[in-house]
DNA sequence: GTGTCTATATCGTTG
DNA sequence: CAACGATGTAGACAC
């Protein structure tokens, strides 16, 4: 068996064929045809008749693509059922149970259909993430003030989960809000309803709140400001590597 | 010229024929190969070897995927440029300017190559945004509450953009924060950001804030509760049509 | 361009 | 499963 199968101007046979290949095998098919799209579901939507490429994965993932944009048309998430309906028209059917939802593409010319059966065991190594701002503030916690003790990581409170919270060198609560990115109004408000929250929950403590983040837009600082709560500028680290891979082993050699 | 060229298991030279008419042509491109990806910019990524999907549109758009889940595992916006370099390895290298990111794709066995020249004149017509509450609300005040009359939409305030802004039959002011789904915490924070806001503005004036959405979440709903803040149930509307496409015109018959 | 917000967001994690 | 928050969020729109 091939890795890649391929089907020019198929019949609806072929079509059918090669599309129930790559469910068995679990491959991954990849469609170009003229089409028409209707979805229903948590939103509703058509789109007329055009030339697209239409993903189909084994683990149900089905994405519809024209030719501008990353983001797919339409879609259906992992998870969905998909099947092929020989009708006037071969037609692709996806469902998705909860919420229920329903994708129709109607083939009205498929001009190659393709199976791809992928092998791939690596999983993506990525760094500069909030998870790596918070482990960095642990490990070196002078980075957001002389004296600040890191004592909770995601620590859920009344209305919501705190991303660090920590005391300063006076034995003040110290509310952390991490942002890989430019801080902005939303960030200002996670942060402000954090803080209430622990001043709630601690009658007469003193709980500071610092927004920690590369940047920080003009109207977050200002609310920030109007709101007493503090701003410390960190660059989310990017490290050389980072263990999330399986690794491949050679026992045999 | 036909709307899709295919090459099986391509030569280097191949490719670059194959990619190149693609280029010219604004068609898409479609590879399956066993690659190396290597991402930095905003973050940092890697991935080892293995079989994925890689698909390149006209405008700059760059998708990896792998045999799982929605989202592609590397990826480049519209407006990056994208080149083919014939190294030791073939190596695709997307690079976008601001933020400044590049994309590398080590194509260390190419199984196919395929070009698709789409055309596409339809745009997705889309139902049950929450545009389309804001509209519904508009034209029929009364399904917030009798006497209801919303004065603005998008409405800038202080520290943030209102939804819809009006008055109840009692002349306060109202604040409305939509929600297509289910509302949560972050939606609870946005509106009394905005409620706090405007009686800042508004000194002496009763200020109401109702979060209108489909359902709630608990959490949400406790602190709703606490800040004195409303909920109205509202389904987001679908329509039979919706016109955003480009008419399809038979001038010449 | 920056700022703000929506999304059929998707995704991971936790209770 | 619901809830909560991150995301290299992307995309749209106003300023």
């Amino acid at each position: 068996m091939r890795k890649a199968e391929v089907r020019m101007e198929p019949t609806p046979k072929e079509l059918a064929e090669l599309f129930d290949l790559a469910r068995k095998l679990e491959g991954m098919l990849i469609i170009f045809a003229r089409c028409r799209v209707h979805y229903e579901g948590r939103a509703k939507s058509e789109l007329g008749e055009g030339d697209r490429i239409i993903m189909i994965k084994p683990d149900g993932s089905f994405l519809i693509h024209q030719k501008k944009k990353r983001e797919p048309v339409n879609w259906q998430p992992p998870g969905s059922k998909v099947r092929l309906e020989l009708r006037n028209v071969p037609t692709i059917v996806s469902v998705r149970r909860k919420p229920r939802e329903i994708l129709e593409v109607e083939l009205l010319e498929t001009y190659m259909v393709s199976a791809f059966f992928a092998e791939d065991y690596e999983a993506l190594k990525l760094s500069g993430s909030e998870a790596e701002m918070a482990a960095l503030i642990f490990s070196n916690p002078d980075v957001i003030e002389p004296g600040f003790k890191p004592l909770f990581r995601e620590k859920p409170v009344r209305h919501g989960i705190v991303d660090v919270l920590g005391v300063d060198k006076e034995g003040n609560l110290v509310v952390l809000e991490l942002k890989r990115r430019k801080a902005d109004l939303h960030a200002v408000s996670q942060l402000k309803r954090y803080v209430e929250a622990l001043r709630e929950e601690n009658p007469g403590k003193i709980v500071r709140g610092i927004l920690v983040a590369p940047s920080i837009t003009a109207g977050a600082q200002r609310l920030l400001e109007k709101e007493g709560l503090e701003f410390r500028r960190m660059e989310p680290p990017k490290r050389k590597e980072k263990r999330k891979s399986r690794q491949k082993t050679l026992d045999f050699l």
